[in-house]
DNA sequence: GGTCAGCACTCTACCGGGGAGAGTGCTAAT
DNA sequence: ATTAGCACTCTCCCCGGTAGAGTGCTGACC
């Protein structure tokens, strides 16, 4: 595309984006193209309409860019707007008191997202394939029953309670935890899985099947925590003021089975991913931007951390500022999680 | 106040919480009244308006509830609505099927409270003034990092990286832990304090002062969780229509500072508290009832259980309900918990 | 061929008037 | 105390007319 009408389509992503008002051939002229004249551009309007990247709400209308405009801008004009160093501070200020634990850590990301890039945000706990155990504990509730608890790589907590077929005090457990830390801490998930094969018959062949299959839903996600923030940020946009809009990314976000398979998009793709209103799957997000990128303290460790706001987003600032918390967020799960 | 009077302010709250239409005494002497007359009807309500109990929206306008005919609708006036079978098996399994994390649990708990009523739901996790300690654990992170993993009853997991001055190995640390858990496994946090006071210096007295300063949050509640659901069903209905009214509740909702305020009222009070549009302390939630409840594994362990919806609400239905999920959460609680 | 001034055209948003409908309060009769 | 009848009030909705914004097109200019 020549450079004039790029120009010209970056100037309505950007008139748009912060006026949500379609614009017209005078305001481009008056504000950004001041030795062009109107008839010019809107000539060249008519073009970037028929190529598809703008539209007009009516006939006598100012343009809108379409999703494809905004595709347009996001993959060839956009360049990524330097971040205040304000904000840079309160990134990391909320990151670095941020709660230690999985949960914690979690919510304090999602807030911290919404509230930079003011807009909705999502963000999805940590998690590796292969995970390696750091400790394991047993500690004894009732004569036959038991709770275990595990600590893996992140620090992260897993409890579960066990009923177990022959009762237990608590010295046993405690030298059964043990002989488990023995043989498991600082290793992977696969040795426990190992041990649980050749291990004779009894309480601890009992207690490792625990330990795998509390492994096994880690491993495999469906205990994922997902958290999401900042919805109230959407309601300041024009876009949502008829709370049908609302209603629809509200149930997006609250069921969670949903947003589990929105987050799963990302695996297997870049690092960096933007789904711009109709390439969204779900229905009920069109009109709706998802911009998504991993965080995690590990390279074997990752979460997703997300930010949905209306396809009129700044995205050149909800990327930059995305990246940075993502950025800090691992540092700062790195630091701790050892 | 005179039983037909009653029965006029019972049937006009009952028809506009389902109807969301200002009534008219038309259709209460078709629906309710039969063998009066509307020009009865009318003088009552007239007599209902002058009370302060109904007011009009406007002149020509059918009769609306006040805050304080809502008041004497809930105070007086409103019996209980037995739960349909189906809703009751439904709390059932999915409370039964609730994970026994704490966080998990009172997810679950929030996310059937929003469906069963048909509201916005909050929940915040039991929590004691004096918490028991069931077991302590201490993991090696670095030569001088030592996550410290507390387990309180109601199975709540605490955990805090701790930086101690002196390094120590995993074997001392194993050996530690054991020594705290004699002292203090299946004691209260007084204990605690008590050992710390009398503790030499070293190793043992730093770790002990770490596990008061966990129970010190715990106790203060300052960590305690919050969560919230069922917004989207707010929005079904029409004083949500326009989305600046559910800016307002979720800026409650979403502001954890705010909702724990607002759960503290419960404290000290009875068992069930219903706020009503103005007598919220918060602005913000003019227009909307809340309705409170505890609940919890243990009389001393107790969380606080919500609804919060229009002020035109379904109270006998909703009481009825939360009431339900309460005891279904504090039963399932308590199996759990021991 | 690109650029531009001028102009007719189109469509929305806004305002005010008028009629239908709902519901009231009042009055007078029972 | 209850009730039928009636005038009154207010909202809601539809309608037409207008101002304004912005377009597309045409024809001239470089």
């Amino acid at each position: 595309m020549e450079s004039r009408k790029q120009a010209i389509l970056r100037a309505v992503v950007h008139e748009f984006t912060t006026s949500a008002v379609p614009v017209g051939s005078q305001a481009l002229q008056s504000r950004y193209f001041v030795n062009l004249s109107s008839a010019t551009i809107r000539s060249e309007l008519a073009d970037l309409a028929d190529l598809g990247y703008l539209t007009q709400p009516h006939t006598s209308a100012g343009r809108v860019p379409t999703d494809s405009g905004y595709r347009y801008f996001v993959d060839f004009l956009m360049d990524l707007e330097p971040i205040p160093e304000r904000v840079r501070a309160y990134i990391h200020d909320e990151l670095n008191t941020a709660p230690a634990d999985e949960q914690g850590m979690v919510e304090r990301v999602a807030m911290t997202l919404a509230a930079v890039t003011q807009n909705a945000s999502v963000a999805s706990a940590p998690q590796g394939s292969l995970a390696r155990i750091k400790h394991v504990d047993l500690v004894s509730l009732e004569p036959k029953e038991v709770l275990l608890i595990l600590l893996l790589e992140g620090n992260l907590l897993r409890q579960q309670v066990v009923e177990t077929s022959e009762g237990a005090t608590q010295a046993l457990l405690t030298r059964l935890a043990a002989r488990l830390n023995a043989a498991l801490s600082g290793r992977a998930s696969d040795e426990a899985r190992r041990r649980y094969e050749s291990a004779p018959l009894g309480l601890e062949k009992e207690l490792l099947g625990r330990v795998i299959a509390v492994l096994d839903v880690y491993e495999k996600g469906s205990d994922n925590l997902v958290v999401h923030d900042g919805v109230r940020n959407l309601l300041r946009q024009p876009e949502f003021a008829e709370s049908s809009r609302v209603h629809q990314v509200l149930e997006v976000l609250e069921e969670t089975r949903y947003l589990t398979v929105l987050l799963r998009q990302l695996i297997g793709n870049s690092d960096l991913q933007i789904v711009i209103g109709s390439e969204n799957a779900s229905s009920q997000l069109q009109g709706c931007a998802v911009v998504l990128t991993t965080y995690g303290p590990s390279d074997r460790l990752k979460g997703v951390l997300g930010v949905i706001g209306p396809t009129r987003m700044a995205y050149s600032q909800t990327v930059a500022r995305l990246q940075a918390v993502a950025r800090s967020a691992s540092d700062r799960m790195a630091a701790l999680g050892v």
